[in-house]
DNA sequence: TGGGGTTACTACAACGTTTTCGTAAATAAA
DNA sequence: TTTATTTACGAAAACGTTGTAGTAACCCCA
C-alpha cells in the first residue's frame, strides 16, 4: 500500500497541499525555487501520485478496456501488442477482458464498463452477438468505443478493418486460377459483417469466374472444436468433395488439415487450402499454408490511435471514421497447381 | 460519463446516502422493505458504484496487473486467458502490460504499478532481468507478486513453474534414445533460472547416458530473431554438426526449421528435433515437432489463484509457496529413430 | 416508570487529489 | 502617495464511496 501523499509532502515542506499539488503538476503558479524543493522531496520520498484519487476528482481513469473474444491467437494477440505499445505511450492503462465468444460474457462484460472504470473500449464482437444495446448502452454513457476486426455494422463508431471483401475475392480467385472448380467456403457465424463480406467475396469470384455457386459448399461452423470438426469432415465425405477450400478463420484451416491427414486426402494435390490467417508456423505447415494475413499489430495501433485521438481532443468528433488496412496474400504450397 | 450515484438514490427514496450505500450491500442494519426499495431504484436507474470512489475508500481496486514480455506466444496468451479467467470469477480487473522482454520496460511498468494502482502483480520476467530492485521495491510497498513460468529465485514470492529440470532431462533422453550423440542445446538469456534448470536436465541427461557434454553444443541466442538465426546457422555449418536439438523455448525451434530448410537438413534423418512448445500446429508442421508442452492455461489459473488467496487472506499467508506443473512431452515425426 | 437492549436508520468524517476562489505581498502604473 | 496588477501561495470544497459514531423509536422485563 502506497502511503506517501501530498499532505505529507506539504507538511515536511511547510507548504499547503495545493501548493504541492501544483508544483509537481509544474504549473505557472508556483516559484521555480519552490517547485524545485517539491520535486526534490517527492523523488526522495518516492511519492507516488494516487491514480484512484486522480481518477476520481477528474473523471478521467487513464485506462482504456480490451474485449476481444479470445487471446490464444496470434491475431488477437498482436492487436493487444499493438494495443498496448499506443496506450503506454500515451500513458494509458490497459484492461483486459475475454469474451470466449460468448454473448453472454460479452454483456457482462459491457456491463461492468459502465461504470466509468474505463475512459474508452476498443472491441471485437464474439461471433454470436447479434443483439447490440449493450453497445448502445456504453454509448450512451458517453464511453468512446472503438471496433476492430470483427466490427458491428449498426454501432455508429470508428472501425479498423481489413479489405474483407477483397480478400474473399482475392483468396477464392486464387483458388481457381490455381485449377480448383468446386470450392467450399468454411466460415463461423454470419452474424458477423466480416464473415458476410469475405462470403461476398468469395461468392462474386465464384460468378465472375463462371463457376456454379452450391450452396451446399458453403459451411457454417459451429463454435466447438467438435461441432466443425465434424462439419469438415462431412464436407469432404460427401458427393461433392471440393478440391479447393477457402476457410475464413485460422481454426478452421487448421482442421482442414486434421480431416485431410485423418481422410488421407493430400493437400493440394487432392484439396486446396487456403486461409485468414497469422499463424507463424504457416510456412512451417505440412504442406505449408497459404494464407491472407491481416495487419493485426498494426490494426491494433490503429485502433488505439484512433480512440486517443477521441479521448484526447474531445472537441473534434468524427462519428465513425473506418479504417481499411489491407490483408496480404501468401502464397505457399497448399494451393500449389 | 456515469452519472448516477448513490447521492441522487438518496434523495428519489427520501433516505440517507449511507442508508442506501449499506442498503446495496445487503447489510443487516437495513430492513428488507427498505432494501428492497433501494435495490428497485438502483436496477431502475442503471445504477453502477463508482469503482474510482470505492477504491480510494477501501484502499483496494480490485484490480491486478499481469506483466509477461510477450503475449503473441500460445504460452503467455494461454496463461492470460486462465488468469483471466480466475480474475473475472472473483470480481477482479487484470491490466496487462508487456515488457517485451526489455528490462529498462519491465522496471518502468514495475515501477507505475508502485501508486497503489493494483492489488496485486502477476510476472514473468524477461529474459535480460538481472538487478532485482524494481521487484523488491513493488513488496516494499506491500503488493504481493506471483512468479509463474520465468520465475526469480532471488525474491521470496511465490512462484508456479514447471518441471524445468526433469522436462530438460526427458527431453535429452528422449533424443538419445531416439538415437543422437551429438545434442545440442539452444536457450535464452542465462539469467533466468528456467533455462539453467532446462539446462541442468541437459546436461546430467548425457552425464547419465555417458555422453561428452561439449561447451560448443550450448547456444546462447540472443533475442533479435536475425542474430539467433545466425548463431543456429553457424551450429549447423560448424564442424561437429548436432544430430539431435533440444530448444528451450518455441521460438528457437521454429528457426531451427528454417535454418534446416536453407542448409537442406532433414528433420529428422539428418538432426532431430525437441522443444519446449505451446504451438497449437505442432503436429501439423513439416515435420511435426516433439514438444514439451506446459499447461499454460493451468500455470495462469494457479498462479492467479494464489495471488487471490492472499488478497483475500482467507488462507495462512505462506511467503514463498511453490506450485510445480508438470510439462507433458508429446512425440512426434521430428525425433522419430 | 425507568433502565437496558435492539432495530433501523442518519450525520459526518474520512480516502488523496484537483480546482476554485481568495488574498497577502510585491511590483507597476497613476 | 494611491491604485491597479501581478506573483505565489493557501483554504476549502469538490469527486462518490464507506466506516464510525451516533440516535430516535420501539420493545422487554423488572
Amino acid at each position: 500500500m502506497n502511503t506517501v501523499n501530498l499532505k505529507q509532502l506539504a507538511q515536511e515542506l511547510n507548504l499547503s497541499v495545493s501548493t504541492v499539488s501544483r508544483a509537481l503538476r509544474d504549473s505557472w503558479e508556483i516559484s521555480t525555487p519552490t517547485k524545485q524543493r517539491v520535486f526534490d522531496l517527492a523523488r526522495k520520498m518516492n511519492f507516488q501520485p494516487n491514480p484512484y484519487a486522480s481518477s476520481l476528482r477528474k473523471h478521467r481513469s487513464r485506462t482504456i478496456a480490451v474485449v476481444i473474444p479470445e487471446v490464444a491467437n496470434n491475431f488477437f494477440a498482436l492487436a493487444i501488442k499493438g494495443i498496448e505499445t499506443v496506450a503506454r505511450e500515451k500513458g494509458y492503462h490497459v484492461l483486459i477482458y475475454l469474451s470466449n465468444e460468448e454473448v453472454a460474457e460479452e454483456m457482462a462484460i459491457t456491463s461492468s464498463l459502465q461504470s466509468g472504470r474505463v475512459d474508452g473500449v476498443i472491441l471485437s464482437l464474439c461471433g454470436a452477438t447479434q443483439d447490440i444495446r449493450h453497445l448502445l448502452e456504453l454509448q450512451q454513457r458517453n464511453i468512446p468505443l472503438v471496433f476492430f476486426d470483427r466490427v458491428c455494422d449498426n454501432v455508429t463508431a470508428p472501425k479498423v478493418m481489413t479489405n474483407d471483401y477483397e480478400s474473399g475475392f482475392v483468396a477464392t480467385e486464387h483458388l481457381i486460377k490455381a485449377g480448383c472448380r468446386n470450392i467450399a467456403h468454411l466460415t463461423i457465424s454470419m452474424s458477423l459483417s466480416i464473415s458476410h463480406k469475405r462470403q461476398e467475396g468469395y461468392i462474386n469470384s465464384l460468378r465472375r469466374w463462371d463457376l456454379p455457386c452450391d450452396p451446399a459448399m458453403i459451411v457454417h461452423c459451429g463454435l466447438s472444436e467438435e461441432e466443425s470438426y465434424q462439419q469438415i469432415r462431412d464436407l469432404f465425405l460427401s458427393d461433392k468433395r471440393p478440391d479447393g477450400v477457402f476457410a475464413s478463420v485460422e481454426k478452421l484451416a487448421v482442421q482442414v488439415y486434421h480431416v485431410c491427414r485423418e481422410l488421407g486426402l493430400r493437400i493440394p494435390e487432392d484439396v486446396k487450402v487456403i486461409s485468414f490467417s497469422n499463424l507463424v508456423t504457416a510456412s512451417l505447415l505440412n504442406p505449408s499454408l497459404t494464407t491472407i494475413a491481416q495487419p493485426a499489430y498494426d490494426m491494433g495501433k490503429e485502433a488505439a490511435t484512433i480512440l486517443f485521438r477521441r479521448l484526447e481532443k474531445k472537441y473534434i468528433v468524427v462519428p465513425d471514421d473506418q479504417v481499411m488496412l489491407p490483408a496480404k496474400l501468401e502464397v505457399r504450397n497448399s494451393t500449389m497447381a
